[in-house]
DNA sequence: CTGAAAGCGCTTACAG
DNA sequence: CTGAAAGCGCTTACAG
């Protein structure tokens, strides 16, 4: 590959006159602009990006940190990210962590090691005092409410007491729920949520009606399986997404449960493929939350911006 | 941020050896390392990695090429590409196209300023005469079949005849199919499938069975009011994918038609959710395509690799 | 085992 | 409008 040098040589001028044309500077004679235009041309140059990146201290990319690249969930929010981020010409590396600390860790580094301009955090394995420091080095964005740092973020408190209430208003008083991590920050606020909504309604919380580590369609089995040992069963579920709900629907179907007769089901994330299970879900907007925050990103605004959510009512919940 | 030199002088060595520890090349005295070692602890330092990808000429990065980032079917092989590059310390960007022939170009021009170092094209705008020349500046591996370039990728016709022949075994006669862009490889392969599995079995070819620009769920509804209108109806549909195909069966009920007694329905790709919808559907094992294409990108093997696909009889195939 | 120096390919004051 | 020179932060022969 032919350097800037190359092109100066040819066109008879220098370094910096090309370097001028390359970035559409003004102050250069036509003349000098046409033929350095036309050795560019003829030598099917490029400019090398690391030079440039290395100069200006900024790569213009963008890293998402998440925990799983295949799953739905996540894609959705990358999806929106990603469109958003195509549109301003930042490029956008993937970088799944599988929830390991360490590898958290150390795509966060790409900061410091200038690789990337800022992270979108889709969802943590580190405490926030681990991950804030990195702040310093770029602009960092959470897709959860946070104090510390810009954020585009769904109200889960309100999603899942809204969820609740609907389930309560249809007659349901045994609600059981499933969530992915127990002790994330969103497992906590629904708990919350759930014990709250419970309270002011009378309804009695019952734990064994709490599914852990729930994440796609062969836990949504798994809840179904567990249900039939209770003695006493829910007659209402809220389902961490729509895959872990299929499983749901999929396996009631085998053990004969009626859905929503027998079980009624909400589930989350309004996924493509929910509207062909007839799924009634909380839709949290997971794109608008992605294109949310790489807004944040693009403008360095600090700011929390509280994407709504809308529920989707479609067949899956009964009215008792 | 801390440099090579700030290191260098603060422990009272060379940059050269700063480089040396940094690189864990050997020859360094070990009272030295340890003391570069604590200095670089102490500022909590950094490579620069724009510079070393500079000196290099190297980035330990992959794009990948798609057209819609928001796809289910790209994202089973970007699924299958981010988690073999993980492994591998790969860095991933997601590079989409919406088939856009200048935004494909621009991405490929990646590979010509040393932004990346190879490219994975899932699905291409372009003519191959014109992305070929790239090869010249980096790794370019394609996930279909091609002469010219290393890939993974799927036997179009030999999948499509095996659904066909599936559908003709159970009695089928009248069967239509539906693809993505028209006169996409892939599209026309299928067209050849079709073709000749029909014609050997002297069963008629319907030119109005075969339905364009599907992809999602809402051209799967598309399809079955398309279809309801035909004076003839195939008894079988072929569906470009599982999102498509959950758009026929929603559809289908809507109009009352029962699937699979008065219309059977195969689909692809064998998405999570095709379970929940008891969808027979051929799986292309698009994720190990994906790895499949990695690994071909990272050991610059020039190899085309077939990559099976699989049948998977669930419950929207009727016996005529 | 160690370091001075050249080089990777750009951008950007600065001086004219 | 133009160019020489310094600088971005590294790696890597080369010489010792």
């Amino acid at each position: 590959m032919s350097n800037i040098k190359d092109i100066a040589k040819l066109a008879g001028v220098s370094i910096t006159t090309v370097s001028r044309v390359l970035n559409n500077h003004p102050y250069v004679k036509d003349e000098k602009r046409k033929k350095v235009l036309q050795v560019i041309e003829e030598l099917n140059y490029q400019q090398n990006v690391n030079a440039i990146h290395l100069v200006k201290g900024k790569t213009f990319m963008l890293g998402v940190i998440l925990p799983y690249a295949d799953h739905p969930f996540f894609q959705s929010i990358v999806g929106g990210i990603i469109q958003a981020a195509a549109s301003n010409k930042i490029a956008v590396v993937i970088c799944p962590t599988n929830y390991s600390q360490i590898e958290e860790l150390k795509y966060l580094e790409m900061l410091k090691k200038k690789q990337v301009d800022g992270i979108i955090i889709c969802s943590r394995a580190n405490k926030w005092e681990v991950i804030l420091p990195f702040a310093e080095y770029g602009s960092l964005v959470a897709c959860e409410l946070t104090e510390e740092i810009s954020c585009a973020y769904t109200d889960h408190y309100d999603a899942f007491s809204s969820a609740l209430n609907f389930l309560i208003e249809k007659g349901h008083k045994s609600i059981g729920y499933s969530v992915a991590r127990i002790d994330s920050t969103s497992s906590k606020t629904r708990f919350s949520a759930y014990h709250d909504v419970l309270t002011k309604n009378n309804l009695p919380i019952n734990e064994s009606f709490i599914f852990s580590d729930c994440l796609d369609i062969e836990d949504g089995k798994r809840i179904v399986k567990e249900l039939i040992r209770l003695k006493e069963r829910p007659t209402a579920l809220l389902v961490t997404g729509d895959g872990v709900a299929a499983g749901v629907l999929l396996q009631a179907k085998v053990e004969g449960i009626h859905v929503p007769d027998e079980l009624s089901i909400i589930g989350f994330d309004n996924q493509p493929f929910s509207e062909a299970l007839e799924l009634t879900t909380i839709d949290q907007h997971l794109k608008e939350i992605g294109e949310t925050a790489f807004d944040l990103f693009l403008h360095g605004k600090q700011q929390k911006i509280c994407v709504p959510f809308e529920m989707v009512v479609r067949k899956t919940v009964s009215k008792l």
